[in-house]
DNA sequence: AATGAAGTAAAACAGTTGTTTCAAACGGTG
DNA sequence: CACCGTTTGAAACAACTGTTTTACTTCATT
């Protein structure tokens, strides 16, 4: 259920202010979230962390173990940073759909600036590359696990588990594109509006309704909110 | 209303077999699509478009120009290579939405393989650089006002514009989602499921109805399909 | 045939890349 | 202190990058 945390090989870590190789992995994170794996540096993220460029090749092998360890560093960072919620037992299906898609929206699009962690996560998904399949199964699946689980209750089992999965693309896919396609979601709608609708609060609301509606678990989506 | 194809200034190109211009174009595209930007060398470009390294710079003066050329081109041939269905005087706005949602599949997603059109512009919208408001302005947006023009006509005009943008954004994103994150897609389904649920025939009959449902103007989704 | 613009080809350029080398510094242990 | 495994630093390496130079061909026009 929870993410495995696998120890790597070699020194131990202190994770605190004098740990070259966090440190390292932290910058690699962002430099790799902002630039992709070719254009970002091994000296740009050296110079960043405040270590010699031979330290890559001491704690990682090479630039591409080190891609591997900071998207895993990445999934794992965030995992901790926004949990699931937890439900008590006999919460309404409802409620916990519209705190799922509220934590999911939080997760991709943060409180402000979208984390690096995020950012390097959504490489990973659009471009799969060797670093994909534990991302998917230790963060991903477990997620969207949840999500079907919960549109499972919310239809009284009247679903199959493959219009379940079905119905929880349709859910992910409204606020996938929020974080995915941003910036021209932004060049598609004017600026005041994004700030009254298109905010993560607001969204969470209305994706839940739309589906709610589409469900026929709540009326109809009508004139004005 | 449709989607207007602009004529590049300058010699006149043949876009025959011997066009030198043409094929680079044409190789740059598939280059930068599938490796992006950094990624891709102008060596390979050349190699693929059996012309000389010295050609790119001969006919597009940099690397960088010949970036923004190439996604020009991308969006500007899968305009024609799959225009906006037209639709007769009084065609009911539930056909229409219907026939949107296809076509966009259509383009999204392609017959089998995506085109590396497709995948150019999707790297854009991902990660914009200067190309991307010329592709905004020219192709997205264009396709984007006809669809909330439908949901305008859906609707009875009961919704502000500001509501059927978000609506569209709701639509666009189911189809948005198999098109950037496809690859993890298939990671959470099963590949049969995938055969029978999720091709571009079926999943435009279920994009449609969710939304209509959702709109009040179908049958809630309930049991089997 | 001579001219000159247009296009092509090979080689070279300067800069940057990932990676390695090797010596110096560190920090505990005998 | 001397020892030794661990860690750091600066420099160098070979390969590759985008770009440019230069010479050569082609070919319509004079």
């Amino acid at each position: 259920m929870a993410s495995i945390s696998i120890q790597k090989a070699g020194p131990i870590v202190n994770e605190g202010q004098d740990d070259p190789r966090g440190r390292i992995l932290s910058a690699a994170g962002q430099e790799f979230a902002e630039k992709g794996f070719e254009a970002a540096t091994i000296r740009d993220i050296c110079t960043l962390a405040t270590v010699n460029v031979a330290a890559v090749n001491y704690y990682f092998g090479d630039k591409h173990r080190l891609y591997i360890e900071s998207v895993r560093h990445a999934h794992e960072e965030r995992s901790q940073q926004v949990p699931l919620p937890e439900w008590v037992e006999g919460t309404q299906p409802v409620k916990k759909l519209r705190d799922f898609v509220g934590n999911m929206l939080q997760r991709m699009l943060g409180f402000d600036h979208p984390p690096w962690q995020v950012r390097l996560m959504l490489r990973e998904i659009l471009h799969p590359t060797d670093a994909c399949r534990e991302l998917v199964e230790d963060y991903i699946r477990p997620h969207f696990t949840v999500l079907c689980s919960i549109l499972d209750e919310l239809t009284d089992g009247e679903m199959s588990p493959a219009e379940l999965r079905r119905i929880g693309l349709s859910v992910v896919g409204q606020c996938f594109l929020y974080r995915a396609a941003g910036d021209v979601v932004d060049m598609l709608i004017p600026p005041n509006e994004k700030k009254n609708l298109h905010n993560p609060v607001e969204l969470a609301d209305y994706i839940t309704s739309f589906c709610l509606a589409a469900l026929g678990k709540q009326a109809p989506l009508s004139v004005e909110v």
